[in-house]
DNA sequence: GTCATAATGTTACACACTGTAGCACACAAA
DNA sequence: TTTGTGTGCTACAGTGTGTAACATTATGAC
């Protein structure tokens, strides 16, 4: 099967504190819960840290590995993976599944104007090559 | 000033019969609690409806006037403006500000596939031209 | 072998938000 | 003045997040 069903939360409802954590390691990648607390500049136990990461990997967003007793903990996913999924949320609830409805409604609250827009649709293309090039790699040596 | 602050929500973070009710409300508009309450079809009590009602007024997604000491509930802004928003949180929060980005991360967690993505990109423009004579028409009949 | 140290494991609790609803109150019509 | 029909106010359980204390285990020094 390839219905990669095992990851089924929203981003969206990460609360705050989950969500610098996982930018961090979005960021930083490989970081026990000792360098997260340290990088995230703010007075939190560890014991704090160390529950906010496991629950980042109940629900799927990180992973560990283990090397002399201390967890390094690593990315599950992408950042843009992730809201990928996110966004594909919104626009199903908020858009009935149109994508180009959620660009026209980008515009509409100022998210994206015109100009944006355009040079939007001019750099797709480059996005795809991109895109096209980075999947093409990964077959290559054999990385899915 | 222009800062439309009053509305600083994350729709995403709606429940979910306050999603419900709220799309209810945005596909057929002007709507009495009862009346909500009869076209969802789920077996709650009208107090259960009202207190929905409410506490989306409460955070901006609806308004509502009243005549005949009946309320009639209205949007209070579009689906896609709202939509738009929720996109610009998850794009800066996961993808830094970029659009782009987000495009490849949909492309990649499959929200998009890449055809999808090329007719997105010739429709953009038309998208724009829509939304250029939508507010161009709003402005004649002086309704911003 | 015991002790200190440095990790992780386990458990808890307050607070906020959502789903759900009960009950009191007001006003119009009969 | 009674009876609907609507709203106002309050509440409560369940869940999720932020935050942390305390228990346990492994390792290296002595």
């Amino acid at each position: 099967m390839t219905g990669n069903t095992r990851f089924d939360h929203d981003p969206a409802e990460l609360g705050e504190l989950e969500r610098s954590v996982l930018l961090l390691v979005w960021r930083r990648g490989n970081l026990t819960a000792e360098q997260v607390r340290e990088e995230l500049g703010r007075p939190l136990k560890d014991s704090t840290i160390r529950t906010v990461l496991r629950r980042l990997e109940e629900k799927g967003y990180l992973s560990h590995t283990v090397e002399d007793r201390t967890f390094y903990y690593q990315p599950a996913e992408s950042r843009q993976r992730v809201a990928g999924r996110a966004v594909k949320r919104i626009v199903d609830w908020f858009c009935e599944g149109s994508v180009e409805a959620l660009l026209v409604g980008m515009v509409d609250s100022k998210v994206l104007n015109r100009g944006e827009l355009r040079r939007l649709a001019e750099r797709i293309a480059v996005a795809q090559e991109t895109a096209g090039a980075r999947k093409t790699a990964r077959k290559k040596e054999g990385k899915p």
